[in-house]
DNA sequence: TAATCTGAGTGAACGCCGTTAACTATCGCA
DNA sequence: TGCGATAGTTAACGGCGTTCACTCAGATTA
C-alpha cells in the first residue's frame, strides 16, 4: 500500500530481469534453452542465487507463462479498443490479434497453448476454474460475442439441439461469465476452437505440406466464419479502416 | 529382399526395444524424462551403445515420433475400413478414432502435434512435401471427401470466393493428392483444422475451464460439421451401428 | 552511533544428462 | 582357423538443477 522501499524495488528489477532472461532464452534455443545457469550467466550471477526469487526453474518458467498470457491479452484488448463500437468488427480485430502475436511469438504461443508440462501443469491446478488464465482470456472473448446477441442475434443451432448434445456441461463456462444464453456459449467455444486450431496449425506448422501463406487460409475461415454468423457481414472490413 | 540374416534380426529387435523404451519413458514421465541413459538402464546397457543404433538422442525422438505417425494413421485407417462404404460413416469413424487414439495417448499426440523441437523440426525439414509426414496423414482424410464429393456434390463456399481468398496458395495440397476440385481441397483443410484445434485443444487441456466433458462438444461439433456439408446427415449414426 | 539482523549472493558439491574416445569381446563368414 | 565387422564396455568432458554452508553489505533497532 505504501511507497515500495528500495529492497523491493531492487528485488522486483530483479525479477523482472530474471524473466526477460528466460524469455530470450526461450525465443533464441527454445524450451530446452532456458536454464537457471544460462539466465545467471548472462545476468552475471551464480545459478544458485536466482533461488533467492524463484523456488525451482518450473516455477519460474510458470511465472513467466502469466505474463506471456497477460502480454497476449493486453494485446487482444488493445485491439479490441481500437475497432470502434461494432461487435463483429471487434471479433474480426480480436482474432487477427490473436493470430499476429501467436505468429510472431511462435516460441511463447507453444508455452502457453502447447503441449502443457507436468510443472506447469501443476501452476494450473493450484488456479480456481474463474482464475484459470484461460477463463479470463476466454473473458475477452466473450463480451463481443453478448453484445452482438444482445444487438442482432446471430444464427446459431438451435438451443434444443446444443442442450441436446452438450446438456449442462456448458456449466462451468455459463457460470464463470453470468448467466450467458447458451448460443452465445456455444457459439463462442466453436469459434474459439476453430481460432485456436487454425492459429496452433500454422504455428506448429501442421499445414505447410498444404497451403502456402497461411494467412489466407486464416482470413478465408475468418470471413466464413462470421458469414455463418450471418450478421451484417457484407464484406470484410479491412484491419485499420475503421469506418 | 533375402530373408534377413541373424545379424539383422537381432539388430531390428534391439531398435524396436530402444524406441519401446524411449515411449515408455515420455508416456511415464513425459518428453523430458526421455534419456539416453534411462532408455539404457532399463534395457540392462549402457548409454553409448544406443550410439550404435541412433546418432543421437534427438534422432530416435524423430524415429519415434514417425512410429506414431504410422500408428495413428493405421488406427484411422481400420476405422474407416469398419465403418462401410458410406463416406460420411466413413469421415465419423476416422474423426472419432483420431480422437480415440489422441485422447489416450496424450503425451504421443503432444510429440507429433504439439510445438516443433528444433531437433525435429530438422527432422520434417529432411521430408520433401509430399512425403511429410502430414501428407501422409492428410491424404487418408482427403479420399472420403472426394468419394462424397464424387457421389452427391456437399455444400461449400462458392469456389469464386474461395479462389478469391485462396487463390493458388493450395496447389501444394492439390498437386501432391492429383487434381482435386478446389471445394474439396477448401473443405478437407477446414475440417482438418477444426478437427485438429477440437482435439488438440482437450488433449492439451485448454478447456478444462469451460466444458466439463469435452467428447460432448466434439461430438456437437462433428454433427454440426457433417449437418453443414448439408448432405445425407439426417442423424448421426452411433459408432458400431453399421446398417 | 553501535549492535544486530536480514537477505542477496558465492563456491563447492551431488547426481543427473548427452556425447566422445579408446578399448574389448563376440559373432559371422571365408 | 583366422579375420573383420559389430555390439558392447569404461572413462571422461562439460552442462544441467539443486542443496548447503558460508560471506557480506544494507537495513533495523537499542
Amino acid at each position: 500500500m505504501t511507497a515500495p522501499t528500495r529492497r523491493e524495488r531492487l528485488r522486483t528489477a530483479t525479477v523482472t530481469e530474471i524473466k526477460d532472461g528466460a524469455r530470450r532464452l526461450l525465443v533464441t534455443g527454445g524450451p530446452d534453452a532456458v536454464s537457471l545457469r544460462a539466465i545467471a550467466r548472462d545476468m552475471g550471477m551464480t545459478a544458485p542465487a536466482i533461488y533467492r526469487y524463484f523456488p525451482s526453474l518450473e516455477a519460474l518458467v510458470a511465472a513467466l507463462a502469466g505474463d506471456l498470457y497477460d502480454e497476449l491479452r493486453s494485446t487482444i484488448e488493445a485491439a479490441r479498443d481500437s475497432a470502434g463500437d461494432d461487435p463483429v468488427g471487434q471479433l474480426i480485430a480480436m482474432a487477427r490479434a490473436f493470430r499476429g502475436w501467436s505468429v510472431t511469438h511462435p516460441t511463447e504461443f507453444g508455452l502457453i497453448f502447447g503441449a502443457p508440462t507436468p510443472g506447469l501443469d501443476a501452476f494450473v491446478a493450484g488456479c480456481t476454474d474463474a482464475d484459470h488464465p484461460g477463463a479470463r482470456f476466454g473473458a475477452v472473448f466473450i463480451q463481443p460475442f453478448l453484445d452482438l446477441w444482445h444487438r442482432t442475434p446471430f444464427r446459431a443451432p438451435p438451443p434444443e439441439m446444443i442442450r441436446q448434445h452438450l446438456g449442462d456441461r456448458l456449466e462451468p463456462l455459463r457460470l464463470s461469465h453470468g448467466e450467458i444464453p447458451i448460443e452465445v456459449a456455444y457459439t463462442f467455444l466453436s469459434g474459439w476452437t476453430r481460432l485456436y486450431g487454425l492459429v496452433a496449425m500454422e504455428v506448429f506448422r501442421q499445414v505447410t505440406w498444404a497451403v502456402t501463406e497461411p494467412e489466407a487460409l486464416f482470413e478465408t475461415e475468418l470471413a466464413i466464419f462470421l458469414d455463418e454468423l450471418g450478421s451484417s457481414t457484407q464484406g470484410l472490413p479491412q484491419a485499420g479502416s475503421g469506418d
